[in-house]
DNA sequence: TATAATAGTTCATATAGTGAACTAATCATG
DNA sequence: CATGATTAGTTCACTATATGAACTATTATA
């Protein structure tokens, strides 16, 4: 098997993957938030404290296009803004309560429509691919720091 | 396991995975074009020809985001649009000389960027995640399905 | 033939991205 | 310790992508 068909059939692969989840965010995202900003506010719930910089970096995108996004959901009262008393040009991002329970609520939500529709398979076997993914994911990290 | 775990590593494996390939596609893919005109190019290449409703379909967005997509490609010349004879509502979508070329060379260069950093790893190893992939691929669709 | 449905476009508007220029704060070195 | 470099974040002008409603043109159908 040639590399470079793989790739293509990664490719393939990948994008169905993406598309299909995608697809849930958009259908199942409600409370007024676009799929973008719930990721935003699911990193930050997950990491409980962080900096635009932890970001821009983590998603690959300038600083700029995170200080918009992050003054959207600053605006719906989503998220805080915490200045560094130590070092005063740091502002830390932290989800309000309002956040938190979004966040929350949403995922249970969503939780709930995929194991309706992963319930007609077999759970052996998706964790199986779950467990390839997961070693594709950490290629990907050796892939990108060297 | 539960469920609800597996979901939410596949989320993080995914993403991670996503955004590796997104980050190759935006420092490899050059000639002028965004990511998104470069899959949309990709897509119409595969298929040698189809409509503006197809595409929108695949991708899940609106015609009216594929008609301004389009019309940007149409511009440089990557594109042709050309009328249905019996049905004159139709426009079929098909790459020019320079758009085929555009989708070959950046493959091309796409495939051995990446070629060589997968060349340290074992390759039945990493043929094996992409076959978990592929059914992956195949359960989301069955999922959208029904 | 009148009415539905379909394919695609146009328009107003919102979101998300870039990169350069900027402010303010901190670090580091001669 | 003063000055220059670095760092964190914002602002700005601009572009790309997305939505959905209203529209044109064409074809299907009852």
């Amino acid at each position: 098997m040639e590399l470079h068909q793989l790739i293509s059939r990664y490719q393939l692969a990948i994008n169905t993957i993406y598309r299909g989840i995608n697809n849930i965010l958009k259908q199942n995202v409600k409370h007024d938030i676009t799929p973008d900003q719930f990721t935003i506010l699911q990193h930050i719930h997950t990491k409980k404290i962080c900096t635009s910089t932890e970001i821009a970096k983590y998603f690959s995108v300038g600083k700029s296009a995170v200080t918009a996004l992050v003054t959207r959901l600053f605006d719906k009262g989503l998220i805080e803004r915490i200045r560094d008393k130590e070092d005063r040009r740091i502002v830390y991002l932290k989800l309000t309560e309002a956040g938190s329970e979004l966040v929350e609520r949403t995922e249970q939500e969503l939780y709930q429509v995929i194991e309706e529709k992963l319930d007609h398979f077999d759970h052996a076997e998706i964790e199986g691919y779950i467990k390839s993914l997961e070693k594709l994911a950490t290629l990907m990290i050796d892939i990108e720091k060297g």
